[in-house]
DNA sequence: GTCTATATGCTGATAGAC
DNA sequence: GTCTATCAGCATATAGAC
């Protein structure tokens, strides 16, 4: 999604906007052709289907932020695993909140055509979580990286609706190992 | 939703098990209808529209969780509350997974009728847990809750969905105060 | 209270001109 | 590549008999 001013790019920004507010179900394709300013035809020259709008938006979403995830971990001083991905995250969920929303939103629904691309890209984040544990040397079980997982989506959306004016420093301050995660078991 | 054999009964059960998978939007009310053995007539005798009948579910459903997490909060000994309000939600997960499912799946959702209800709710939770919080002497900002939430959520999909055999205990462990939430600040 | 039958608008998708 | 026009099916909701 770098140039939105191609048709396709502008079809999954008008998408991504309209299905964080609604979900991806309650959006219609004549709504988003409408927010992308394109005609409905343009919509399916671009894609192929409804579905494969979604699909791709997650697709492309979820491999950008775990790029990045994996980065920030790889990247980090010793000990410091953690924050280091706090951060990633949180500033991947500032960086496209529509987007993110969509994601969580479709997160535990089973029967979509994306669910195996979904559920693919949960596990490599779940990794990536328990990578960086691990790093920290924390316990660093499927458990532990799933409750850190749920911890940094629900603080950073809490932010993004709720409390804009808190900083990402203080929140990783409160998911991250200068937190409530301090002691290793 | 005490006695499944009354009609509206039987329609919000049904309607929670389709929600759960497909999400609000893409569950009809023929489908609903059916699953629940009733004629559509019969649906719309028992509530005026189809919004109305994820209103009551939602609403039903987080009013029971709120209140067994504030009992448990209330009859925990000193210095457990965290733990027990952790069982209490994971509980709570275990008893009606439908309806958890289709509530998350709405948690971050803007142009909702019930919108308004569910962010009552959720301040409600959020309190509840603030509450746990500070009776076992923790930080207890709304970071802190939201963290909890979070976890407390991720953690009880994850073993409803991939872990069945993980018990409740073991998932306490790992999120309550035994846990990486040992140190208070 | 529960059913069948029906109305009416909308939705995803296509055809074909430019 | 982008548009307009259009279709066929489906979804919510209603009417009215029993």
């Amino acid at each position: 999604m770098a140039r939105p001013n191609r048709s396709r790019d502008k079809v999954l920004v008008a998408a991504a906007e309209l299905a964080a507010e609604r979900g991806v179900s309650a959006t219609t394709v004549d709504e988003i052709a409408a927010r992308a300013g394109v005609a409905k035809g343009s919509v399916y020259y671009s894609f192929p289907s409804k579905e494969a709008i979604f699909e791709s938006l997650i697709d492309e979403a979820i491999a950008r932020v775990s790029g990045r995830i994996r980065d920030a971990r790889e990247d980090a001083e010793p000990g410091a695993a953690l924050d280091a991905v706090a951060r990633a995250m949180l500033e991947g969920l500032e960086a496209d909140p529509h987007v993110a929303k969509v994601v969580v939103g479709e997160l535990f629904r089973t029967d979509r055509p994306w669910r195996a691309t979904l559920a693919g890209h949960r596990a490599v984040l779940l990794d990536e979580l328990g990578a960086a544990l691990a790093a920290d040397g924390r316990p660093a079980s499927g458990v532990d990286a799933a409750a850190r997982l749920g911890a940094f989506i629900m603080v950073g959306f809490e932010r993004l609706a709720f409390s804009p004016d808190r900083t990402i420093d203080e929140c990783v301050a409160a998911v991250g190992s200068g937190a409530p995660g301090t002691a290793a078991r």
